[in-house]
DNA sequence: TAATATGTAACCAGTATGATTACATTGTTG
DNA sequence: CAACAATGTAATCATACTGGTTACATATTA
């Protein structure tokens, strides 16, 4: 997982255009304000889920973005895919020493531990939806 | 998962005492020889190792690093945790909008899933301990 | 044609990372 | 006891990344 808030604020951007699937385009000015950030930082992010499919956008007047898919067909993986992208396993650029034993041969181990911790953490995000998300939302209002 | 290559690091320096358990202790210097970095980066890492109990660490002539425990009974969560503070789920400083139903909603919500991902990421290594890495080293090496 | 929205480039301040130097401290050994 | 060799840690530095902001070209609609 990336050390940033991108992935975090995407599914708030999804979230508000799962809510208003009925109504109009929103306004990355109008989500901007649901977030508390920069337009800008929205139209960053509803640009990288355009080009992975998920949602669409609309210029001009009466402009703005809807989902592209049906709520329950998109899962958190695909929004994570999208906004953030694939560095590789975290490890160090220095190459380790292959005239020690350990060095010569820890490269693709801790490459396949990582790689797997990373699938643990994928496997979560696939199993849920952005409807999954609308119904956590509504049933938190309904209280 | 953090964005740096601390846990990768440690991993191997433990990997290095691992293979090292009966060998006089292995001194920072050597170990970072075998990482390819410098000694410093190498003592920060047995310091935190060290604070978790997992290490133990002598000064002076013929000082150096062993480890605290039986390799079996190290998990590579232990290492996580030991080397990266948890810094809670990766969300936004400004909090978003409680005038917006997402807004008002959302936070919870996120840090729920981002904390299931982080589970699910740690499931994982705890399964591994630092003997299934020296089985996979000395592995590899009889190939 | 005027108004309004997206799409992106450019820039900036704040922060994290890892490497490095420096040095105090501790322990060993001759 | 003196010299040496190791850890422990603070301080500094270059590099990189993040998120916020301004600016402006482009597209779309009324």
């Amino acid at each position: 997982m990336a050390r940033n808030c991108r992935f975090a604020v995407a599914v708030h951007v999804c979230a508000v255009l799962t809510l208003r699937r009925e109504d109009p385009p929103a306004t990355s000015d109008w989500i901007a304000k649901s977030v508390n950030t920069n337009p800008v930082v929205v139209r960053r992010l509803l640009s990288a889920l355009g080009k992975a499919g998920l949602v669409q956008s609309q210029r001009g007047i009466s402009g703005g973005s809807t989902l592209a898919r049906d709520p329950a067909a998109i899962t958190l993986l695909e929004i994570s895919r999208a906004v953030d992208a694939d560095e590789g396993p975290p490890l160090p650029q220095q190459e380790p020493n292959p005239a020690c034993p350990v060095g010569a041969n820890i490269r693709p181990i801790l490459t396949d531990i990582l790689g797997r911790a990373e699938a643990a953490r994928e496997r979560e995000l696939h199993g849920i939806t952005l409807a999954d998300i609308a119904a956590a939302i509504r049933a938190r209002q309904d209280l």
